[in-house]
RNA sequence: UGGGGCGUCGCCAAGUGGUAAGGCACCGGAUUUUGAUUCCGGCAUUCCCAGGUUCGAACCCUGGCGCCCCAGCCA
């Protein structure tokens, strides 16, 4: 398991700051909270290693809770997807498993609670009518009639809403607290809204769902998290968490922002990674090309690979574009210790030993000499072409005295692997490359659709390779090298019949670079 | 003269008054039956800019500049 990182963050700093002083009586209660509309991604891992890291570093524990309160977008299918992701991690919630929709029945009472303290009005005006009252970001807002509606209309129509006399978007519960406020939240934020919806968990039970915004903090607060860690967009919310926090008088959980993780060449936002899956972009979530959790497990990434790239990249306040080249030299890091090896041809060239029995395949410079690896060297004397001038067979013979000994006096000019033709398996290769040909998709120029901006040859099968024969029992997701080419491992649509295998990453070829 | 956040090597990132850690990338060189691995060595007289305080500043003060986020009945 991961190690606690070389240099504490900025997070970890506090965190350690408030046990010392025994802040909290020495608690220590963060959580990771998805919401369940979409799988796991690279930039949640960054939040799972902080919040689960944090807590188990430095003895607390961390929750696992769904925020699932817009039941139009949430499915059950992301729960189970977001536990397998987390636990694949490495991270155990144990029995902390909660949802926000299990808070709906408080969530109604802290409303009413606020109604009651004159603190929150059933809203009349339309979204639109509301937006044009809002005022801009240099202009305040005006009140809106609503406003000063008795405290008893007010808990009147907050019951009918609840008892579904109303249809969407008919009304709104809004907090009261100032439309000339320069932070935008706090202009009257919605607290409720009307949503005729089934939920995933609580059916038919409700029409009206908290806001996030009314849900987030005293959903920390109800759970006792002591350290409410989140992305930066957050920081403008933190002001409306705390009055919503103080207004109810509950406990106050103390909420840091941290910046987001980009990584260059793919995109993050789930609605773009829903956009992709969507439109057949991708092959779906776990899309080998995919930045998700899913998607990097079945291209072959080691969550400890993962992992070790979350500690790497550090949590700051900063904007950072993370170059893919840190995460693959984590994921090579963690393959070049565990990986077998293995070989496999992927661009064949028929190879004759005209002075030894069984054929081989290989690559080889004709006129040289070339060791097999693990065999013999060969000297290339002959070669075949075909009508377009192209080789298609190398003719050599082997220097018998060269297995397992060094070549007396003579410098051979590389190593080349290569199998065996009539033990061969003939398997299928599927190589990746970036997604998208920009390092920020989507945010080039004005009007340009992030989709024009794939990479068309983000990947590659070749159905004709030949593999060494113990590869026949190679198991899906398990790491191998192919020896000069690779990491791979056998893809989720392999069959015994019909293998196939995804290059998780190449190996670091200098030789390129050289030229 | 809206609010919030941020600016240390190409990309991340330590450092928070005592004279610039580390990782990735990059460049050398050694070992190597994977042009891989491993291994040595190099890589910011300078911390967005300009002033100021101080014996001494990336860290303190003042003023600029630049980037990101916010006007969902999304999260």
């Amino acid at each position: 398991m991961s190690t606690e990182p070389q240099t504490k963050d900025f997070i970890r700093n506090i965190v350690a700051e408030d046990l010392k002083n025994n802040k909290n009586d020495g608690r220590l209660v963060t959580r990771f909270p998805p919401e369940p509309n979409g799988y796991l991604h690279i930039g949640h891992a960054k939040s799972i290693c902080l919040n689960f890291g944090v807590a188990r570093e430095q003895g607390g524990v961390c929750h696992l809770r769904f925020d699932d309160t817009n039941p139009v977008k949430e499915e059950t299918e992301f729960i189970d997807a977001i536990k397998t992701d987390v636990s694949w991690l490495g991270f155990d919630w144990g029995e902390n498993e909660y949802y926000t929709s299990s808070y709906f029945e408080q969530l109604y009472q802290f409303a009413t609670q606020l109604i009651r303290a004159g603190k929150a009005y059933v809203e009349d005006l339309s979204g639109e009518e509301m937006r044009q009252m809002r005022g801009t970001l240099t202009q305040a807002g005006t009140n809106s009639p609503c406003r000063e509606r008795s405290i008893e209309d007010n808990l009147d129509l907050f019951e009918r809403m609840r008892n579904g006399e109303f249809g969407n978007g008919e009304k709104v519960l809004r907090a009261k607290i100032d439309m000339a406020a320069p932070n935008m939240n706090l202009r009257d934020p919605a607290m409720y809204r009307i949503l005729h919806a089934h939920h995933h968990r609580t059916g038919n039970e409700w029409c009206i769902y908290p806001m996030y915004d009314f849900a987030h903090g005293q959903s920390d607060s109800i759970e006792q998290i002591t350290h409410s860690i989140c992305t930066l967009e957050f920081a403008d919310h933190r002001p409306l968490y705390d009055w919503f926090i103080e207004q109810l008088g509950i406990f106050a959980p103390r909420q840091y922002e941290f910046a987001r993780l980009n990584l260059g060449y793919t995109v993050m936002s789930k609605r773009k990674l829903q956009q992709l899956v969507a439109q057949n972009h991708v092959s779906g979530w776990d899309d080998p090309r995919m930045p998700t959790l899913v998607g990097m497990r079945r291209r072959g990434f080691p969550a400890r690979a993962i992992r070790t790239f979350c500690e790497r990249i550090g949590v700051g306040k900063s904007d950072s574009w993370i170059d893919m080249s840190v995460l693959e030299d984590c994921v090579r890091e963690q393959l070049n210790e565990t990986a077998p090896r293995a070989m496999c041809v992927i661009d064949p060239i028929k190879v004759v030993i005209t002075d030894y029995p069984p054929k081989k395949f290989f690559r080889l410079g004709p006129g040289r000499e070339v060791r097999l690896r693990n065999s013999y060297i060969i000297k290339c004397n002959d070669f075949i072409c075909d009508e377009h001038g192209k080789i298609t067979e190398l003719h050599c013979t082997h220097d018998a005295a060269t297995l397992g000994a060094a070549p007396e006096g003579r410098k051979v000019k590389g190593i080349i692997h290569w199998v065996s033709q009539a033990h061969a398996l003939k398997v299928e290769v599927r190589q990746y490359d970036r997604l998208f040909n920009v390092e920020s998709p989507g945010a080039s120029k004005e009007g340009v659709d992030f989709i024009d901006e794939m990479n068309p040859d983000s990947k590659e099968i070749i159905p004709c390779c030949y593999a060494e024969p113990s590869l026949a029992n190679a198991e899906i997701g398990v790491p191998y090298q192919f020896e000069r080419l690779g990491y791979f491992c056998a893809d989720n649509e392999s069959k015994s019949d019909a293998l196939v295998f995804n290059r998780t990453v190449t190996l670091r070829d200098s030789w390129q670079k050289a030229k």
